[in-house]
Parts: structure tokens; sequence; C-alpha cells
DNA sequence: TTGTAAGCGTTATCAA
DNA sequence: TTGATAACGCTTACAA
């Protein structure tokens, strides 16, 4: 019963371990009949190579680093799903690595890491995939990485991404579609670029829809929802609201929704209300709400492929493009009568 | 740069290999001199063991999987924050791996990721740690696993918990102190240990407090929002109603929120709601929901604990007790003047 | 207390 | 196209 190794099948076979190994690892120059000879005692002993062996050996380890700063965001649970399913397929598994602190803490852990375990690539999750350092580190060691969402440093190494700006666009559009001309912006932290493309994307659909831009009209935030109720209040306690108010996210949102209940408006009838993340609580507030769904868990596929199967070409495009998701349900409707 | 190996620190430090695995290892029967030696040899090349050769050669790999069906849950996220906080202390990593389906591919699954990577312990979340196959095949293997508040097959194998029974019979009497004497439950799921723990605990207290317990406070739940919708309905419909609702998990009490305020019933003026579990989204509704927090991430470092360092002793116990937290918020008060 | 030598289960080298 | 044999970096016996 204790798991048999390669020289169990190469005898099982007749076979040398070097078939064997060839054959596992799907390499030519291996006659059809030998190969077919193996995989039955492949079967028969239900044989897996050794993943320890074949990473000190080897030039591959079958192991993925996934690198976040905290657990808990369900975007990171999301990457984790479509890792998980990616690697599955392929034999390898993710070693799941949370690095954060100031410069000196990060690189010692992260370069404890590396040394002890040979990764045959890292996933980096926001914010870790925008740490100079990460990158600086892991481009000195030549291990690959993926990085998901980034919002900077664009030309340092792959990543897969959606367009923010372009979902902020379409987002805009959609309010616009339902009839609104009044629309509130809530911004995301300053500094942080998927506030200023989600800000941006905002812009550029008012004017295309020619719209005015009313600076009352268009609040501060920092992503949290109390900064959205503080925002809420400044809009929609003055003469002239809007009738439609697009957060940069989600909890945002929320804060408008809080502040609009304590208001007596009604969501949506009297007050559309989107956001931007598709948060779990999306679905649980009432009325649900119109959002943008990043494809988080598509992207880690994605990430988890490129370092599964390392693209040799040249002309490797540095970031993929993944498209987002508008998701509609029901806090944002048509405006209400004047 | 290109990390270094036990020989070059034996090099280094003019010693054997053999020495330089002691002081590694912590091995005793070394001179603190010759293990001065050698960690300044350690230090100076940064030297740390290769993780695929110490699992290749000895009997540990510094590897702990952490089994989940889904990695979703936030309880997951948390478990995941405790493992990997005591892991990083001991230079142990965590393979994640999500494992589910009927008995064929469950098992399926396991064994070949078992015999994949030699792991020096598993972690197993619910409802893993429920599965009878999970713990077959690691009983059977010989790998030494903790649970997570599992419910059931208590005697199979060391697991960590916290007390269902006491956290339900404590929150019942937080209301019964605030005042209620009219109070309904709404039960979990069927079948799931959980809700009857849960249930008995109110019910406890109840008697402990000299209460009646009207049949029809007390509603069927299946721990869905849903169920908690159509509970409280059927319980705030009535001439006789609670003036306080424990629902056995938040989602219900969600449920419960959300009716009594189509009911235009105050919480918590006229109405108090109470949870189980802290989900998330307790501290986003408002008011803020009263409930009960497990405790995951600690549950999580014991886990780990037990795992690096395994008690020898016969009279190990099998299950760690760990202490709940009574989470007062505010949506539990003192029930309305009748 | 220290060191030598033999594996651990693969992949890589190179000859057949 | 195949196969002996030497790594890989460490731990474990066992000897000194």
């Amino acid at each position: 019963m204790s798991s048999h190794t390669i020289n169990d099948v190469a005898a099982l076979a007749r076979v040398s371990i070097k078939t064997v190994s060839r054959v596992m690892n799907g390499e030519a120059h291996v006659r059809p009949q030998m190969r077919e000879r193996v995989m039955r005692a492949v079967e028969a002993l239900k044989y897996r190579p050794n993943i320890a062996a074949r990473s000190l050996a080897g030039s591959r380890s079958f192991l993925i680093g996934l690198f976040c700063e905290h657990p808990s965001p369900s975007y990171v649970a999301e990457a984790l799903r479509g890792a998980m399913a990616r690697c599955r397929e392929a034999g390898y598994h993710i070693l799941i690595e949370q690095l954060w602190g100031d410069k000196t803490t990060f690189r010692q852990q992260l370069e404890t890491l590396l040394t002890a375990v040979k990764m045959d690539g890292v996933i980096l999750l926001p914010p870790v995939c925008d740490r100079d350092d990460a990158l600086e580190i892991l481009d000195q060691r030549a291990v690959p990485y993926v990085r998901i969402a980034p919002s900077g440093q664009l030309k340092r190494g792959p990543y897969v991404y959606m367009d923010d700006r372009k979902a902020a666009f379409d987002m805009t559009a959609h309010l616009v579609r339902l009839g609104h001309k009044k629309i509130g912006f809530i911004k995301g932290r300053a500094g942080h670029a998927s506030s200023s493309w989600r800000h941006d994307g905002f812009q550029k659909a008012l004017l295309a829809a020619g719209l005015k831009i009313k600076p009352h009209w268009i609040q501060p935030g920092d992503y949290t929802m109390q900064s959205g109720m503080a925002a809420a209040e400044q809009m929609l306690r003055q003469k002239d609201r809007p009738t439609a108010i697009f957060a940069s996210n989600d909890d945002m949102a929320f804060g408008v929704m809080a502040v609009a209940q304590r208001l007596k408006l009604k969501v949506p009838e009297e007050l559309s209300v989107v956001g931007f993340d598709d948060a779990p609580i999306a679905q649980v507030v009432w009325p649900q709400l119109t959002t943008i769904r990043q494809p988080t868990m598509k992207m880690a596929v994605q990430a988890a492929s490129l370092l599964i199967q390392p693209d040799k070409s040249k002309h490797a495009p540095k970031g993929e493009l993944l498209d987002f998701e508008l998701i509609v349900r029901g806090s944002a409707g048509i405006p209400p009568r004047t």
C-alpha cells in the first residue's frame, strides 16, 4: 500500500526508470508500444511521481506560490479557486503565503521563502503585486511571476487585468441609458490607480453623452463605507441633487444606500445607486446592488496557465486583458419624473 | 547569489555537513562552540535548508495541508490566517487544496494528492472534516490530521472546537438579562450537528431562567436568509409575538431584520435580533448584529501547532476546546414596554 | 561529540 | 529510441 516509486513501475513494465520518467513527462522519442506498457504499469500501481524528488532532481517543482497580503478579501478566495482549479488539472499545487511589512521585513520574508522552497512560478495578488521590492527580488532570482490586476509598473512583467476605465465608462453609460441626466460620482482613495481610472471612465462617458459635470456631484471618497456616507450626505442634502450615484466601489455604495434610507429616499425609485467590485454583500443588501464584477477567478486561471505553460515566444504580451461583467441588479432604475 | 547548500555552510564553518544538519534541526549533542561557528556561517551565507531535499531524505516535509471544500466562506480565510501565522514561525508552509465530490472522485483526488506530496500533517476544515472517507484515507496512510470544528465522529482523531451549546446558552442568557421574557428561536438546518447543539443551548437557558417555551416561537430554518425571513414572518405576524429572536446563524438573522423592517418594527427598540457566526456582513448591516464569534483563527493556530509539535503523550486529549466570543452590538436591547 | 557513507525518488547526462 | 549512472541537497545509520 505504501506508495510505489519509479523503480517499481520500471520493474513491472520491464523498462528502465528513464523510460518511465520520459513517459511521465510526456517527452518525445518513446515508442507508443513502450509508452503503453509503462502506462499500464502506472495504472496498476497507481503510481504518482513524488513531488519532492522531482523538485530536487529536476527543474520543475510543481509548486506555484500565491502571495497575498491578507487572505480575507473575497478576491483572494476567488483567485484561490481559479488557481487551484487550473493547478489541479496540471498536477501542480498551490503554496499560499502571506507577505507584508516594511521593505526590510518583506525582503527577508520573501528571500527566506524563495531559498527554502523552489517554486515554478508565483501569482501576485494586490496589493503585493504593486510592490517594487517583490518584483525586484523575483526578477533577481529569475522566479517567473504573473501579477493579478496590478495598478502600476506595467512594463515590469506579465500580468492579467481588466479595464477599469472601460468598466466605469460602461456603468455610467448604463445609467445614461436608463434616462439619468444628473449623475453623481464618488471617487476612490487618492493614490490608488483604480481610483483615477474609474473616475476617468465616468467623465469620458458623461462627455460622450453630452451631460454636464457639476463639481458638487463629484465627491471624494476612500473606498470605505463611511466615506460613501459622507459623500452621499453632501450630494443628497442639496437642492439640486443627482438622480443616480455611481460609487467607485461597493462599500461606498452601501454607504450611499444607508444615507438614502435615512433620508427616506427610495432606491431605486427616487435614487439609483451603483457600485464597483461585486462584493459578496452586494447580493444581500436590498435592493441588490448593480455593480461591476472583476473576473478574478478567470484572472487566476490565466495567471496559473501562464506559469504552467510559459509562453516561449518573444512576442508574448505583457498584459492579458480579461472582460469585466456589468451586473445589473435592482439598485438602479429609471430616474424619477420631476 | 544562487542559494547555498549545506556543503557551502559546512565548508565555511569547517565542519561536516552532519554537524550543520544537527544545528539546523536543533539537535542535542553539539558543542556550543560548534553551534555558534555553524550559525555564523549560516548567517553569512543566508543559508536556508531546501525543503524538497529535506522532504526527500527525512521524515519531515515542512508542508502542512489545508483542505477545504470551497475557499469562499470567511472562516476559510480566518483559518488560513491562523495556520499561516503559526507555520511561518516554525518554517512550515501551507499547501491549500480543494477537495469535494462523491466518494469515488474524492477518494481519487485525495489519494493522488497524498502520494504525490508528503505532508507532515493536514488541517481539515468543515465540511471536509466530517467526511468518513477523508478520515479513513488519512488514517490508513498514517497522515496526521487535526479537524476544525467537526460535527461528528468525535472519537476518530484530534480536533479543535468550540462549545456551540454553551454559546447558544450564553446568548439566550444575554437576552434574558436584557429583560426579554418572550424569546423566539430559529433552528438551523436539520441534520447539522450545530443545529441541535444551538437549539439545545437555547432551551436549557430558557429552562434555567424559568421561561416558557411556546411552540410557535420556535421555527424551523435551514441557515439561509430566506428561511430566516419565513420563520420571522411566522413569529411576527401573530398577536402574541416574541420581543427577541435568536437565529441560529447570521444569515437567518439578516432575514429576520429584513422582515422586521418590512413590518415597520424597529430593531432593537421593538424587536431584538441576534445571530450566530459573526459573518463579515454582521458589522455592515444597521443596526450591527449581536452575535457569536467562532475563534476560527485560534483554532487553526492550535491545529497547526498540534501538527508541528505532535503531542507524544498517550493522554493527549482528542478535542481541544476554545472559547467563543459573545459580541454585543446594536441589534439587541431591552424589550419594549407593553 | 563529530564525521563518513548510504540512501531518499526523481531528472539529467551521455553512451549504446 | 533506450538505458546505466551520476547528480540534486538533505537526513539517517553507524562508525569513530
